[in-house]
DNA sequence: GTCTATAACCGGATAGAC
DNA sequence: GTCTATCCGGTTATAGAC
C-alpha cells in the first residue's frame, strides 16, 4: 500500500514512463477509459510492473494531482511576488487552479470523486494525500502572509486551511461548467474572492464579534481533535 | 440506463426481494463487499435477473437512499407538528438524520463518494437522484416555513436549499466520526444549528445588508443557470 | 411483451516464477 | 524488477421460459 521509491537507476525510469504514459493516457482518453493495461502497453512494461510502482489506479492520480500542484505553484509565483492587494493574489491564484487544470477537465470528475472517497487512500484528509494537501494550504498562507491586508490573528490561523476548502469547492463547480472558455467558472471566483475579502474585513464589528469567535473555535476544533 | 419499473405482479416481488437482500448486505458487510453476485444468491434469482431491475450497482444505492429519506422524514414529523422554534425544529431534523443513518455508518463512505461523482447517475445535481433531492429540499422548506421565526424573503428562497447543503455537510463530517456514541457529530450539530439560525436574524443588521444581496445573489444565479 | 438464466467480456488487482 | 497467469467482480449479450 505504500508508495514504492525505485531503488534502481533503471527503476526510477522505469516509474518515471509509467507516470508519463498514464498522465498522457488520462488527459486523451479520460480517467476511466485509461485502463491500467493501457498504460503498461504504452510504458512497454507489462502490467505487473506498474503494479510494482504504484499499488493501484489511484495511486497514479495521487501523482497526477502533485503534477498540476507543481504547476499551479509555477504559475502564479510572478504574481505572489509582485503583488500586495489581498483580493488581487486570491482572484489570481484561484483563477490559476482552474487555467492549470483546464486540459484535464474531463477526468477531472472521477478524481474528485476519487479524492472526496473517505475510504481512498487519496482522501485528502488523512492518510498518504496528508502531504500535499498541507503543501496546498501552505501556498493559500502564503497567499495570506504575503498581502497587505491586516488579518486578526484567530482569522488568519485558521484561513489558509479555508481557502483550501474554498478552492475545492471552486473546481467543484468548475467541472460541471460547460460556458465556452469556462466563463461562468471565472465569474464565480472574481464574485466569491472579492466576498471573502469583505467578509474578512467584516469580521471586526462588535455584532459580529460573537460569532466569529464561536465559529473559529468550532473549526479549530474539527480540525485538531483526532479523526474528525 | 432508465429506471424499470416492473411490469407484473411476479416482477415486482422479484425486485422487492433484491432490493432488501441488497439492502441486508450492504449493511452486513459494505458497500464493495456486497458483490452482485452476493446479491442474486440471498435473493435466489441469477445474476441476469438483478440487472433486469436495477442497471447497475449504483441504482440499488439511490434506492437505498430513498428509503433513509422516508424512515427520516417519518421520524421527524412528530417534532415538526408540535414544535414551533427553529432553531429546534432544526437540531431535530439534523440530529435524526445521522441517528437514522447510523446502522449504515460503514458503508456510507463508499456511497458518499458515489453520489459525489459528477459522472455519476446518482449525482443529486441533475440526472435520476434529483426528484429525490427536490424531496429532501422540500422538507427543509418545511422546517423552516413551520416555524414562527420570521425570515426576510430574499432568505427564505435559498434557505431550504443552503440547510440540504449543510446537511450533507454534517454527513460528511459524521463519516469520519469515530467517537463513542457519534458523540462529536451531535456536538457540531448542536453548535452550528444554533449558529446558522443567529447568522440569520443577523442577516438584517444594515452593514450586512449588502454582502447579504451578494450572496444571495450568487447563490440564484448558480442554482438557475443550467449546467452549473 | 415480460422475466429469468447461462455464459461471456472487461479491467483492476494479485501470486509467484524467473 | 519484470514477467505470465490467474482471480474477482461489475457488466453485457443473448437465448429460452412464462
Amino acid at each position: 500500500m505504500a508508495i514504492e521509491v525505485p531503488k534502481t537507476r533503471r527503476g526510477e525510469t522505469s516509474r518515471a514512463a509509467i507516470l508519463n504514459a498514464a498522465l498522457d493516457l488520462f488527459q486523451e482518453r479520460g480517467y476511466e477509459a485509461t485502463t491500467m493495461r493501457s498504460i503498461a502497453e504504452r510504458t512497454g512494461v507489462s502490467l505487473g510492473s506498474s503494479y510494482h510502482y504504484f499499488p493501484s489506479k489511484e495511486h497514479l492520480v495521487l501523482e497526477f494531482y502533485r503534477h498540476t500542484h507543481e504547476l499551479h505553484a509555477a504559475a502564479i509565483a510572478p504574481l505572489l511576488s509582485r503583488e500586495k492587494d489581498l483580493a488581487t493574489r486570491l482572484r489570481g491564484t484561484i483563477r490559476a487552479v482552474v487555467v492549470t487544470c483546464e486540459p484535464f477537465h474531463a477526468v477531472a470528475g472521477s478524481i474528485f470523486s476519487t479524492v472526496a472517497n473517505p475510504a481512498s487512500p487519496l482522501n485528502p484528509f488523512g492518510g498518504v494525500a496528508k502531504p500535499l494537501r498541507d503543501e496546498v494550504v501552505q501556498l493559500y498562507a502564503d497567499v495570506v502572509s504575503g498581502s497587505d491586508a491586516r488579518i486578526p490573528a484567530d482569522i488568519a490561523e485558521m484561513l489558509p486551511l479555508m481557502l483550501w476548502l474554498y478552492q475545492m469547492g471552486i473546481l467543484y463547480f468548475w467541472i460541471f461548467d460547460r460556458s465556452p472558455g469556462r466563463l461562468r467558472t471565472l465569474e464565480v471566483i472574481d464574485e466569491t474572492t472579492d466576498l471573502i475579502v469583505r467578509l474578512i474585513s467584516l469580521a471586526n464589528l462588535p455584532v459580529l464579534r460573537g460569532s466569529r469567535k464561536r465559529i473559529l473555535g468550532l473549526i479549530k476544533d474539527i480540525v485538531e481533535r483526532p479523526q474528525g
